[in-house]
Order: structure tokens, then sequence, then C-alpha cells
DNA sequence: TTGAAAGCGCTAACAG
DNA sequence: CTGTTAGCGCTTTCAA
């Protein structure tokens, strides 16, 4: 099936391939007659033609492209949706960018191939990236002139947009709760603590919840290690070998939660009665395990539909810098308990 | 910053555009010299130059892009996620697409848009479908020459390639299991089952481990919805309203096997004591469950590299229809008891 | 071993 | 109200 392009539209219709043109973008500026617009209507629907938006991008500047990057567990590793954040996330992202007739151009970061590379590669109109980068590969995006939203990061650049919540105090809601609760010896389960990411801060909210209750950081209660199912279970045998010092855990993410549930009921021992553990995120997943998850809630969506409008909204010439920060929330289920 | 093309990159070496170009593609046809290569090679870092691949693809006929459709939950609606399964699948294809140098253009079915449409928009080179659609949106992708991939569905195309896995087979195998447990009202919670999704033909393998043990099917024995962890929840309610008769349940999905666990024990019922479940996927999810989920496993990073092969061979000319059927096999975790 | 020129599909001054 | 023309960035005959 031969490609049809607007030249056969406009032979069909007897016009210049201008006036398709003129017709298709219905261009203010330019009047064409009811009667062309018609003829040239039908041509098109008579073809079947259908844009080709590459070579428009060509000319009109425009790609209706937006770029987005997903982090991954590890470098050059597959399974960057391991955690079922980045896949709420970037549903809410494609739902908003669709509605506003824009498309995603996927990518994972990768270490062979700078985004802004593939970015100019495509000449995306916007760019997402989800979490945190050496700020290099960041640094990198100035080449673009291009309006770029950094989620859930604190790297700090004059030039990028960011949206994020207020980790350091997500932090102190989630610890402070369990220390009004009775408990003192609170285990701090994490990925790593990365230089910029939200991790850092939300031990930092950790900390101030110690501080303001008089309580002494025990380097001994924090586990450091990946965002993963598997490492907070490790975890739970970790804490077993020690003695099962903790009564409590905060764990920064719904995924480290789940999995210190699920290793502590299998060394035998009881969620909340043995261990307290608050999450973060509120994923679907809080509200799966048993017992469910007490943790700091976020709106995933909502952070979704903010960058893409964000990208939007500079695209229509505001382009003064937007710094989003989120309202979160800790939401009561049944991990935790009063001692 | 002004983009920069490849005229600047010829101004700069000193030579055509045409010698830039083929330095750049490696024709094997063309042979330049190592020096005039070297001259140019050093432009290009200087200039930072990055190609244009929209620009390139209106030559060469390929664009290095695949585009993939994921289902959502509802028309129109966002979360298309919901189920870990899909970002699971989505992670495998970004990756294996990215090592072979293609991009990915990620979009939901659009009630508004057909698929096709966006791909001609596009011209990806390749397309791969997730999930089952009418038959009328997928019919519609003959327009496109580009290959194209379906995975998970039993819409019988010549013309289009299929990877999925035998789902009959592992409604039979997971009904088997527990009938050969000793369980004879087995409740089948699912989706709705559509004409030629996934679910219809684990339903038919329901049916035929029923017949296999002369067991007849009871109507009442079946929880239809939507594949959410919600929807299983209600079901639980429901079993409890009539009376708690189901020893057993085959969830087609592990997201409803999570949820059927989840509202069991909100009533007080206990997993497996009181029911044994079987569900299907073998996600992460399945193992973060107490009691972890007993399930028909697949291997959904295998399906998402062959979705992605499929079409890279194709565009090496390997034109003949492709169907793939993946293994399948019981895991055996907590969810099932003999009776 | 290299370059001139045409063309991919589309848009946008500028004329008419 | 419509068409001519040039050009976006790149590839590819064809000729030198």
């Amino acid at each position: 099936m031969k490609h049809i392009s607007i030249k056969d539209v406009a032979k069909e219709a007897g016009v210049s391939t201008t006036t398709v043109s003129y017709v298709l973008n219905r261009k203010l500026s330019q009047t064409i007659s009811a009667e062309t617009t018609e003829r040239i209507l039908q041509a098109v629907r008579k073809l079947n033609y259908v844009p080709n938006l590459n070579a428009r991008s060509l000319t009109s500047q425009r790609t209706n492209l937006i770029g987005v990057v997903i982090p991954q567990t590890e470098p050059g590793k597959e399974f960057m949706f391991a955690n079922p954040f980045y896949g709420e996330l970037l549903s809410t992202i494609e739902y908003t960018a669709r509605r506003n007739g824009y498309h995603l151009l996927l990518s994972g970061p990768d270490p062979d191939q700078s985004y802004s590379q593939i970015a100019r590669n495509r000449s995306v109109d916007g760019i997402i990236i989800v979490g945190s980068y050496p700020n290099r590969s960041i640094t990198e995006l100035h080449q673009l002139s291009v309006p770029v939203v950094l989620v859930d990061t604190y790297i700090k650049d004059p030039l990028f947009h960011t949206i994020g919540i207020d980790d350091r105090e997500g932090g102190l809601l989630a610890t402070r709760y369990l220390i009004e609760r009775g408990h003192r010896e609170i285990a701090f389960v994490s990925g790593s603590v990365s230089e910029q990411g939200v991790t850092q801060k939300r031990f930092m909210g950790y900390m101030d919840a110690l501080n303001e209750a008089g309580l002494a950081l025990n380097e001994k209660r924090l586990y450091l290690g990946t965002v993963s199912f598997d490492f907070a279970q490790s975890v739970a045998e970790e804490m077993q070998q020690r003695g099962n010092q903790e009564t409590a855990a905060f764990a920064t993410a719904d995924i480290l939660g789940m999995g210190l549930i699920k290793g502590m009921r299998r060394l035998g021992r009881r969620i909340p009665e043995d261990l307290s553990i608050v999450g973060f995120d509120d994923l679907d997943l809080a509200c799966m395990s048993d017992p469910s998850l007490t943790t700091v809630h976020q709106d995933i969506a909502e952070k979704g539909r903010n960058a893409v409008q964000i990208i939007l909204d500079a695209m229509e010439g505001h382009t003064e810098k937007q710094e989003h920060i989120l309202p979160i929330r800790l939401v009561e289920r049944e991990s935790v308990r009063r001692i």
C-alpha cells in the first residue's frame, strides 16, 4: 500500500498542497471557501489520508512528543517497573498527554546514550524526568531548548521545573507517628541514600522526629540497600540476627514495607505485635497486604497530571520556572500498634 | 541555541553534506578516506551534532520507533497499569527495544483516535499490541505495511504475528490442581470473559478440568467483573453472603487472587484453611501476600523480549507469520490446601 | 573518493 | 481565496 501524501489529496481535490495544508491546520489567518474546504475534506476521507507528523515537525518546529524517562532498579537493567509506583505515575502521564494531543516517547536512562541525545534525535517538545540521576546527565539537558520537568528529585537547577512532595516532612510524619505511639527503637529501611534523591530527605525527616523527641540516632537502626521487596525481606532476617531490638520500622517505600511484613511473617513474627511498620507512597499495594500498611500518602496521579501540565503551559509561553510541592498525609491502617 | 544540522558539520569539516551522511551511516558501498572521516568525526564532536531522526525518516523510510499499545481498565480511563503485569511487560519491551536502537512510542487505546492513525502519523516501524481489542481496531492496522505483534489475544489474523501462552492449558492446570487436592466447589473469579481475550480460554481450561473429573459446571460458581483487586474483594463478600459454598477459587489474574485473600481475611476467614486459591501470571505480587499465592507462572519478560524480537526480525525481512506460545507451569506456594 | 541535485512530506512567506 | 516557491534536515542516485 503506497504512502499517500498531501500531494495525493491536493491532486484528488484539484487544488494545491498549500490549500490542503491550510484546511488541515485551520489556519485562522487564511480563509478558504467553504466549497473548497469541503472538497478537500472529502478527498482526505476518500484517500484515508493521515498527515505525517515527522515531516510536519520539520517545518513547524513541534512534534507533539513528550519524552519520559523512568528509572531502572539497576543501571543497564531492564526492570524499571519493579516498583508499581512508576506504573501508576506513567499511567496518568500518558493519559493526560494523550488527552492534549501529545504522544509519549518512553525511555529508561541509558548509560551508553545520554538522554539529551535521544531528545534531540526525536526533537521532543518537552521532557519529564522521573527520579534522580547524576548531575551530569541532567545539566546536559541545558542544550535543549525545551521545557524540562524534574519529578521527585532535589536537583537544583534554575532552568528546570520541578514537581515533588515534601519528603522530609513525610519522613517526619512517619517517624513521629511511631514515636507518639511509644516506639523508641525505630529502624530506617531504605534504598541507598543518594545525594539529591528523595530518600535523603526522608532520612532527614526521620532524624527530625528523633531530635524532636530527644532521641539519639543509632546507626545500627539504619538498613540501606535497594528499593525492592527482596531487600526488605532480607532486612527482616538481619533484624532477627541482631536480636530484634527494634519495635518499629519506617520503610521509605511501600514496596519495602511489604517486604518487611512478609519477611517478618516468614520468621514467625507478627505485624504489628512484634514490629510496627510505616511505609511511604500509598500505592495500591498498601491495601493488599495483611495487615494493610500504614503509610505516607502522596497523590501519584496528581504528580503525573501536573508534570504534563507544566509542559503544556510552557509550550504556551509560560516560561517562568515552576516548583510544585504536592501535599502529603499519613494514612492510618493496621501495621502500627501502640506500646 | 541554534539547531545544528548536517550542513553545519559539512561546513566545519569542509566537505559536502553527502560525505557527512556517508560517514555517519557507515555506508559499506561508499568508501571515504580515513582522513576525511576523521575530520568529519571531529566536526561532529566539536559541534556536538546529533542527527535529526525525524528528518532522516523522511527519506530512509524507517523511524526506529516501535509503537506500543497497553490496555486500560476502562475505556477512556487512565489507569492502564493498575495491574502490575503491564508494568513488568512494558519494562522488558522498552529495554529490549533500546538495546537494539529503537525507541518506544507508548499509548493507551483511544476511543477518539484509531491506533492505526497514530501509527501512521508517526510512521512507526512496528507495532506491539497488548491485550484484546475490538476486531475493528485491529483490522484497521492492515492499512499499515509494518509488522504488527499481538500479545495476549486470540484474534486470528493471517497478517499479524502473535505471542501468548496456552491460556486454556493454564486454566486446566490451575483447576485440575485444585481438584486433585480434593476440591469440588471451585469458584471461577475473573474479569469479563470477552470474545477473543485470554480469560475466555482460561475459562475453557476451567471447564476442561471439571469435565475431566466428571464435575458439572455450576453457574453460581462464576464471579465475573473486572480485573481488579477491589472486585476480587467484593467477590469474597458475595461468597460469604451466599453461604461460603466454595472450598476453592481459581482467579484468572494474580491481582484477583490477592484481592480474594484480602477480602477473605477481612471477613475473618483463613487462607487456605477456609478457601484455597490459585492465581494466574506469577507477578512479583504473588510472593508478597501472606500466604503467598499458588499460581500459574508465565514468563512475562520473555513475552516482552519476543515481541520486540519479532519486529526486529520482520524488519530484517523475515516476513513469515510468527506464532509464539510460551510455556507455562504451575508454581506451588501456600494458598492451597488438600481437603 | 567526493559532490551536485533531487526529493522525502509538509509549512509558510509572499504574490496574485 | 488560492498557488508558487523555498526550505526544514537528511539520504541517495548519478556523475565526476
